[in-house]
DNA sequence: CAAGAAACTTTACTTTGTAAAGTCGTTTCT
DNA sequence: AGAAACGACTTTACAAAGTAAAGTTTCTTG
């Protein structure tokens, strides 16, 4: 990773930023990047190419996050970090996030990408499957528990970020309310 | 809505399983509805024009599933039914749903669109008041089980449809697994 | 039956993705 | 030291796509 691909990486999130995903064009992150129209894909290959490296990145920003998390003793403690560093990396990088899930944008036959998403599911198996040792939600598959949390977690955030549940929840903020519900969760899930 | 104008919209699902979200071009819809590459813009102004119409019928079809599955008198069973709805939509109609978060992909400040996504949102409001009203999880509020279960339901599906849910549930049918997980949850909510 | 409107198509132009070849400074080989 | 090769881009060129504008044909309506 030369220092100008990433100054192209970075140059993506700003014209995100400014102009939408769809805004994104090879020439404008180019110029954006004070390089040429072709600078980006003359690194990347070409436009799919540019958005896998930029997709992986932002997968491995946030499994930073959520790995950092899950070095909590208190494997309930860890959860209820890792859905932090979640809600808070959709809203402190909502360019990245937006367009993460994003699969036909990039190249799916590229092992980084998996990589770098089975990151963030590695460590939440391994924070569910201490909880579960610990005696924490022993009735519960692993494989049902992470469907459960992160997809609650994942979809709360998805349909809050400009989704369907951003009007309702309207004067709430995102994250302390995602801890609240997840707490819910979790103290239910544990009898 | 003309025959025609119909028909536009068909040829946008039949681009999208042939050729990718990204795949979709005015030319190739027109094409593909047989007529002129310039037909669709005729009828929807404008690319995204044409992605707002097609997204918000696709929002009207899958309320039309919750909506009827609010409909059952039982809210435990409503609620069933409905996360039922959406992952039959999901799965039935993977073109649709892969483009209905894609916000940057619409015009939106189109009313008929955000009716079309709130029609969803307030039938399942309507089965959760029915259940606390009938003392089922009554010691949440409505908004919070929303959340949790909307949230949940949308998040399982959308990490399963393409996303990194996929490959550890490998084997698995979306369906009775999401319902097996809901519930769970719902029981779980309920003492 | 004439006048206009509806339902498209044709033409034309701009933006964008991308292939291919070019430039220019730095490293490596002899 | 001088030539060859390489890296890091840029320049050029072209086809695909979005879209504006004007044209054509067919249906309505007075």
């Amino acid at each position: 990773m030369s220092e100008t691909s990433e100054r192209l990486l970075d140059a993506v999130d700003e014209v995100i930023t400014e102009h939408g995903p769809s805004g994104v064009t090879l020439r404008r992150v180019g110029t954006q990047a004070g390089l040429s129209h072709t600078a980006a894909a003359h690194y990347y290959q070409n436009k799919p190419g540019l958005f896998t490296a930029y997709i992986t990145r932002a997968y491995n920003t946030m499994a930073d996050g959520i790995e950092a998390a899950s070095e909590l003793e208190d494997p309930r403690e860890a959860m209820l970090a890792a859905a932090d560093a979640y809600a808070r990396f959709a809203e402190a990088q909502p360019a990245q996030f937006s367009v993460m899930s994003r699969l036909e944008l990039v190249n799916v036959d590229t092992p980084e990408l998996w990589q770098a998403r089975e990151r963030g599911y590695f460590a939440l198996a391994a924070i569910l499957e201490r909880g579960q040792a610990a005696s924490w939600a022993p009735s519960y598959e692993v494989l049902d528990l992470i469907a459960i949390t992160w997809g609650m977690v994942h979809g709360i955030v998805d349909l809050w970020v400009g989704g369907p549940l951003a009007a309702p929840f309207d004067g709430h903020q995102l994250q302390p309310t995602l801890r609240r519900l997840l707490i819910s969760v979790l103290d239910d899930l544990d009898h």
